[in-house]
DNA sequence: TATTGTTATACTCTATAACTATA
DNA sequence: TATAGTTATAGAGTATAACAATA
């Protein structure tokens, strides 16, 4: 990524003036940069955002099948697989059968996955509080209780893949 | 995309229970949701949000060359090449030599391209107020100042991509 | 030699479909 | 036949490097 250099002082008096602090597009944006921190912070722990999804999901849970996991994340299953591969390779988590049903593959949490989730997880934290520098107690807190009643109104539209986040909000 | 089915209900006293509601987490994802929704807006118009990035740029400058855009954007020049190649095609934008240095392109917006920007504006204006749906006008305001003073606080990092951000903050 | 723009290449992410094994 | 998981393929998006034209 090339990094920004001169900056362009935008003229006053344009059109599309009010898009410009507009809270959608500072959302967007600013979400975006959330989302590269927290990125960050991950892949310092070798995870991908969704990996660390995963450990935080087994963790809760205690062990899911692969099915579970496509329809919490809302996720394609081919998908899943190439997540859980390295994951599996580096011993943070378990594939085994589900003897009630053979089709499934039971997923859990190892020792190590615990530790890694508990230090990714910090990390993950420590990048928050970075994130958030500019503001006091007081404003985390309302911007929390105003993107949480955002997040409920956009849940309620059906056709919208927000449903995966209303459900699945946690982890990047 | 599969859409989520069975949500799966997380546990309570999980470790990682602060971090599901944490403003970093959903600021990511319903950051990520509103620019899904923006970019539906776009695509509406032909246009990706570079791309009409690109126009409210041309229009609120008059004429740039590539050099600004790849300055003011943050994007390599070889991108800057595949957005304005379809652009030009399209007869939106105009691109051409400046007599004063003739290894610069001057990209200037078209009649054609003022009104197709007009209209994508129009559309992203639509979008923006079904995403805000839930917040009334006061909500509305709060979460906008919460956000440029947190936007304010991470363009102070120079060494960010979010520098970009708070310089160029339109248009998705 | 440095800068502007272009082209070519590769890598990541993801969407789709075909395949297997189990039910 | 339907479902769980896997593999293969293709497309978008982007990062990198090499290149041509101009300064």
């Amino acid at each position: 990524m090339t990094p920004p250099t001169t900056p362009i002082t935008p003229s006053s008096g344009s059109v599309l003036d009010e898009h410009r602090t507009s809270p959608g597009l500072l959302l967007a944006l600013i979400g975006q940069e959330a989302m590269r921190r927290l990125r960050d912070a991950h892949t310092a722990h070798n995870l991908k955002p969704r990996q660390f999804q995963i450990l935080g999901l087994l963790h809760d849970h205690g062990g899911l099948a692969q099915r579970d996991l496509v329809g919490t994340m809302g996720v394609d299953p081919s998908i899943i697989v190439t997540l859980l591969n390295p994951l599996e390779a580096d011993g943070l988590v378990a594939r085994e059968r589900d003897p009630a049903d053979r089709r499934r593959h039971l997923v859990t949490l190892t020792a190590a996955g615990e530790r890694h989730l508990a230090d990714a997880s910090a990390a993950q934290k420590q990048a928050e509080d970075a994130l958030f520098a500019a503001l006091d107690t007081d404003q985390r807190e309302q911007l929390r209780d105003l993107l949480l009643a955002l997040r409920d109104g956009l849940a309620v539209d059906p056709e919208s893949a927000c449903s995966a986040v209303a459900e699945t909000v946690r982890y990047g």
